[in-house]
DNA sequence: GCTACCGGAATGAATATTCATTCCTATCCC
DNA sequence: GGGATAGGAATGAATATTCATTCCGGTAGC
């Protein structure tokens, strides 16, 4: 048996909780979501949850600072920053579309909710982190000028949204995210950026 | 007094519970919202709402088809089919910008929320027929060669949900939507998606 | 005064959270 | 090693709150 194995972070069980959580708020949403019917779906006891998290909301908060870490980690750290421009974007495209087949709840749970009226400081200083990443990364595409000079939170919404929206359509059963689709749309996003 | 003033589609009650339901649905989500809340803002007792919906569920489907009828009206219907591609393309992406700026709250409602859990199948036959509207609209565009010759869904993806993106980011604070970012984004789109 | 409508307290179901109890495991004494 | 024991972890029934919906007394228009 490892050493500690009584550090919180990585329990089992606090897993199982997060995940049940993930699951059940994608459904039906935060409000929407019964604390006992987590519990349930973890496998746990109703008061086990409160051992880990002190409230609904404070449970609500760690998944989605842990999903939005997850997500911001897969997409945006480590493309070459070496690489030919138009290879950057397509390895972001690409990682975006790897992440979205691999973790489709996180995505669903990250972007298709409104998660505005239970954040807590914590979790909106984290978003806020990761969209000045994101900013950073069109900011040295555009002062190498091969991404149209406006501004970046523009250039963000196209990228970002365009491919929620592929997410959103694909999840209603519209259209298949097959690579054909995926090129495609990459091409389109692409022909929207560059200069 | 107009003739026949019981006609519930127009009371002004029943348009003031709607109307503080969409406020209210907006802030805190479908499930987050409690009916006497709603029937407060609204001015009215909590049985009244009763009166003209037969229950929480059934208001806010009313409330959903009547914002998704506005939001399809004044954005798709009436585009002149044979002014200039570019011109008709500036059409819808005006009155995408018109429509937001007038009425942020239906916009917010109608995308920023996952309705999925409680939408009946009226709302989800009307969501059909206007996404159906979308892609006659995108597939005439296609047919002349203006568009690519991808898969509409896509285009459709593109296109509006790179708005909801900078409405998203709008109202977050975190860009403004100019003139300046909406004519930039604007050509950004187009160049997505032209031939 | 009669009718039609309205308000909002009342109701019962559902919910988040607590807490008394049980269970498990690691330690210690023999 | 084995039995006793302590202490943290887990449980789920109980509690206090909140909610959707109902219902009945009031009231405005005729």
């Amino acid at each position: 048996m490892s050493p500690q194995t009584a550090r919180a972070e990585d329990s089992d069980k606090r897993q199982a909780i997060l995940s049940a959580a993930l699951e059940l708020f994608v459904e039906r949403g935060y409000y929407g979501t019964a604390v006992p019917a987590v519990a349930d779906r973890a496998g746990v006891g109703a008061g086990t949850i409160y051992r880990y998290f002190k409230s609904k909301e404070d449970l609500v908060n760690a998944l989605y600072r842990q999903c939005k870490n997850l997500l911001a980690m897969h997409v945006l750290v480590g493309i070459a920053p070496q690489a030919p421009p138009r290879e950057q974007f397509h390895q972001l495209w690409s990682r975006l579309a790897d992440f979205f087949r691999k973790n489709q709840q996180i995505f669903s749970f990250l972007e298709l909710h409104h998660h505005v009226s239970y954040l807590d400081d914590e979790s909106r200083a984290m978003e806020q982190r990761v969209l000045d990443l994101a900013t950073s990364f069109v900011a040295r595409l555009q002062a190498a000028k091969v991404v149209k000079p406006i501004s970046a939170d523009v250039i963000m919404a196209i990228v970002y949204w365009s491919f929620v929206g592929l997410g959103r359509y694909a999840q209603e059963g519209r259209l298949i995210l097959s690579d054909e689709n995926l090129a495609a749309a990459e091409q389109c996003v692409w022909e929207a950026i560059r200069y």
